[in-house]
This record gives structure tokens, C-alpha cells and sequence, in this order.
DNA sequence: CGGCATACATAGATCACCTATGGGTAGGTG
DNA sequence: CACCTACCCATAGGTGATCTATGTATGCCG
């Protein structure tokens, strides 16, 4: 089946997703997934199959870095954080993305 | 490697340039490559790898259809041009596309 | 005590895209 | 003429991000 993009985001933007909601603070897994769920108004769907992947090849990467704690709610969860490295990756990765969607604009401004 | 983006177009959205491009008139695979080339100041590379199999998709979707012909340069060529079909698509996956733009923005966007 | 939301994880598959390579032609230039 | 560059098509092989499906486990609520 081809690109869905009913649910479904951006292939290529989940890092950047997910390194931008932890600039906003430590978070575990389901709770990134939830914050970029809410604030998308359901648009984003992050599965959890795609994000728990991501976010340890990003720990592979030096992105973020990740320590068992207890949620207020009580449960064991894995909480991740911005390196510095994540948070200078974010910086590049936010502009390259505005440069290719601004370019995709352009080509799809043409009026006939 | 991870995600390059130097030279690389969103993935996903090549089918949608490729239907834009075509609704401005019929035109070739080199022709298609060029012209988001162009528009897009170098910033969107179409690989000829990933150009020629799309347009084979897209034609068995029924997206468009394909005609050999001669160019204004002498050359055989195959002129692809948009079906009925390809037309909608390109409306869907336009709105689509806007829609998971603007919900990823609005994810970007919280200051701190 | 059964069900739901929370929370993590992995295997397997898919599919768009890239790299690399091949072939061929028209036109100009040394 | 030989060569080069731009034009034009095509495919094999690989990569890698994402999805689907599945499994585990726990706190809480009715």
C-alpha cells in the first residue's frame, strides 16, 4: 500500500518531533508520544512501534540520554533528556527542515 | 547513514511535485527533473533512481499516461501527462500534505 | 476481579528513496 | 574525425525509517 499519511507523519520528522518536546523538558516514551499527539490535535499519530526504535537510535547517537525513574502516576518509565548534542541537532535539523518544505511550496505555487 | 537532507527530497512527497509539475502540461522524466530542479534554486535534487521507478508507479496507478515522442531537441522521449485520476490525487495528497505541514509547525513551535 | 490506561519492547514486513551502473543520441569543439 | 557534454531512459541492489502485530507488566477504578 502506498504513503497512507492518514495517520501517519512525516517520514524523516519523528526525530525532530521528538528532540523539540524534550527541549521542553525530561520525558518517558508515552508521554512524548501524547504531548505530540495533543498537540497536533490527533494529526500526528506517533506510534509506539516507530518512536521506542527511534529514540534508542537516538540514544545510539548521543542525542539523548535516558534514566529509569518513577512517574508521578507510579510507574516504572524510561525518562529521556537532550544532550547537548541532541539540542545542537535540533537546531539543524528544524532549519533544514523549513528550507526543503519552503522549496516544496515554491514548486507547488505555480497557479496553471 | 541517517537522513541526509542535503540534496534529498521529503519522502513522500515526490509523487505529489511529480503530479504538480505535470498539471502544468505534459512533459518528460529529464524535463519533470529539471523543472523541480529549477523552481526549487537546486534545493530539491530529483534522482533520476527514484524519478523513473516513481513515474512507473504512478502510471500503473493510473495516475498518468505515457506516450513516446520526439523533443524540441531531437530526442526520444517519454512524455508522461496527468489522468483524470491524477488530477484528484494531487488535490488529496496537496491537502494532505498542508494539513501535516501545519499540525508539525504547530508542534515546533512552543518557545520553552 | 475484570477491564482500561499506562508504559516498554521487539520481530517482521513494507516501501519510498538512493547509489551505482548501464545504454544510447544530438550537437558542438579541438 | 574524435571526443565531450548535455540530454534521456532504465534497473538492480541496498538502506533505513516507519508500520503492524504482538508480548509483557502494573496501577487504578468500578
Amino acid at each position: 500500500m502506498p504513503i497512507d499519511r492518514k495517520n501517519e507523519i512525516l517520514p524523516g520528522t519523528l526525530e525532530m518531533l521528538v528532540l523539540k518536546t524534550l527541549s521542553l523538558g525530561a520525558l518517558h516514551g508515552y508521554g512524548i508520544s501524547q504531548h505530540i499527539r495533543q498537540l497536533s490535535k490527533d494529526v500526528l499519530q506517533v506510534e509506539e512501534g516507530s518512536l521506542y526504535p527511534a529514540l534508542q537510535r537516538m540514544e545510539l547517537k548521543g542525542l539523548v540520554s535516558a534514566e529509569w525513574k518513577i512517574t508521578p502516576t507510579k510507574r516504572r518509565a524510561r525518562y529521556y533528556k537532550l544532550t547537548a548534542a541532541g539540542r545542537k541537532q535540533l537546531g539543524i535539523e528544524q532549519s533544514s527542515f523549513a528550507r526543503v518544505v519552503e522549496a516544496i511550496a515554491t514548486v507547488m505555487q505555480p497557479e496553471s
